[in-house]
DNA sequence: TTGAGATTGTTTGGATGCGAACAATATAAG
DNA sequence: CTTATATTGTTCGCATCCAAACAATCTCAA
């Protein structure tokens, strides 16, 4: 309709380009569709729940894991957010700004910085999160309701082969 | 062993902090597990493979694109790798200074940029290739053959469904 | 032909995103 | 007490990353 290919013909273009080499297809599709997928819930997801709140995909899960965990330090939310150090300086001062979290020096070690939900943050989750989890529910609605925890699995495998 | 929490007590504490809530847990696994093994995998494919190459992920899926479907426009560039315009007209620009690709002008339509993969993309793409999809045996190895088939096409069920 | 509307790639401004270097603090050995 | 080593969060430089504004080009109707 829009002109570009399905996911069949880009993958049957990929297998014909790559025929001469000796390669496992199956496991290429995994990861190809793993990251296909991935990218496309993500982008749907800031364009629709968190655009209407101002967050970022980042922003999003720094808050999200801070309010899960709170009160921690960076270096444990740097972890679970799956981003480094760096990045979540710069995210952190973006949600301070917004007034949703605080930081503050840990009394028992001065190298620790901890990180907790001010009421905004609270307030704010209290209603983005459900409204996000109804984004999750529709988009594995496709898949059986048998398989969810199957995938689920898998995906958790993945991780771990990789030490995530 | 790091100190930090395995999977299984990440989820258990999430479980716990959203009990008053009215939520489903399966969908938000599979939305969070997504998230974690993708994030992971391109993790550890940027310290791995990538880093070898001088490559980031962006670069690398970008000149594995238009390495399977030169020569082509940067617009369906931009779709297949799921990034936008503005974001691809930075990469091509550090591609086109490692002197990976070229651009060019199409001869029929002034508006668009036609790109190729130059003989230092093809090499290294022949060579690299290769090597990236032995770690993607490796990501899938602890899925049973059998199904690794059915993760791929719940993955692509996932991305049609919201019209990746 | 001419002018409104659509499409393409780039630029702009601001927010991620990372590795490496850094300063501050904690810990251990001597 | 001192010194070496380790750990933590930040800063720096640079490369993504996007929405929106933009200039260039095409299309098509009047």
């Amino acid at each position: 309709m829009t002109g570009s290919c399905t996911l069949a013909e880009t993958e049957a273009r990929v297998a014909n380009r790559l025929r001469h080499m000796d390669l496992d297809f199956e496991a290429m599709a995994v990861a190809s569709n793993l990251f296909r997928a991935a990218s496309a819930v993500r982008n749907h997801f800031e364009r629709t729940v968190l655009a209407n709140a101002g967050l970022s995909w980042t922003a999003f899960v720094v808050l999200w894991v801070t309010w899960i965990w709170e009160p921690t330090e960076t270096r444990e939310i740097a972890e679970e957010a799956s981003i480094s150090k760096a990045t979540l300086t710069g995210v952190l001062t973006t949600l301070e700004k917004m007034g949703l979290v605080k930081r503050s020096r840990s009394a028992t070690d001065g190298r620790m910085v901890i990180v907790t939900v001010l009421p905004a943050g609270h307030k704010l989750m209290e209603t983005l999160f459900p409204e996000f989890n109804r984004h999750e529910v529709d988009v594995v609605s496709d898949i059986k309701d048998n398989d969810r925890q199957a995938l689920a699995d898998m995906l958790r495998a993945i991780t771990a082969k990789i030490g995530g």
